[in-house]
DNA sequence: TAGTAACTACGACGGAGTGTAGTATTTACG
DNA sequence: CGTAAATACTACACTCCGTCGTAGTTACTA
């Protein structure tokens, strides 16, 4: 079965992958995984090398990179939180084009709380004042 | 595994349910699984009996809606095209919260095409136009 | 009315992805 | 040089999905 992918990574995670994603973004710094083993442990319990196969697939998926530190690796994200959510927006969006695609941008923007189209609309306003200014 | 849903109907489908679904709305009415099914054949092999299975898992994720007429099954989408890519695309964005939010839709806003982006600003006027008239 | 065609119901199977973790092996440091 | 920590490798179960066969039901026709 074809998969989504940009830039031959995943851009879908499952849900512990995620939450493993989450950690080292929260953790703002290459993190081992010892680092995240622990943070997870805290609100679960969970084996040390589960941590680290979920670390491994994400390496192998491109979601996080690599590097030797002694014996140890560090592990950290290869995206940012908003760069993959954006990516998935795309993503989801990919899906349609035509006329369909304006449709679905105006229900996303219909059923956007406010703070979402308040936020939408900044993000224009900056986009044309770049465009202006070049 | 824990799965995304909406509504208890699930929005992210395999390939071939997503193949099925587009059939479904380019049919633009209720359909058999021989519509379907026929339509499929025009560009793949498969059995009848697969697009039945599909249809079938389709309808009982609530995907989409079954009705008999005598002894066949007629089919619908439970959600317009667009509708769906909305879904997902609140879906892709519900995973972040605060600032990062706001950084994703701005990330999202940036990387969007100069269509989509004129479509957005046209969705958000139409909009605020129905705020201001109420 | 008996046979056939169409349709559904149900089950099955394999592969991919993921969560889960154990065991074996390497490595660095006291 | 042994021990603790880390990694490497393997494994297994489960779900989802693509794929389809077979059996059973219903309806129309020769």
């Amino acid at each position: 079965m074809l998969r989504d992918m940009r830039d031959g990574r995943r851009t879908q995670l499952g849900e512990l992958e995620r939450a493993v994603m989450e950690q080292l973004w929260a953790l703002a710094r290459p993190a081992t995984v010892r680092d995240v083993h622990q943070a997870l442990s805290q609100t679960r319990e969970i084996a040390y090398t589960t941590v680290m196969t979920v670390l491994d697939r994400l390496a192998k998926k491109g979601s996080v990179e690599q590097s030797r530190d002694g014996r140890a690796y560090l592990y950290r994200p290869a995206v940012d939180r908003d760069e993959l959510t954006a990516e998935l927006m795309h993503e989801a969006l990919g899906t349609v084009d035509g006329d369909d695609r304006t449709s679905a941008l105006v229900r996303f923007v219909d059923t956007a709380s406010a703070d979402d189209t308040a936020a939408l609309r900044a993000a224009l306003a900056e986009l044309e004042r770049r465009e202006q200014a070049q």
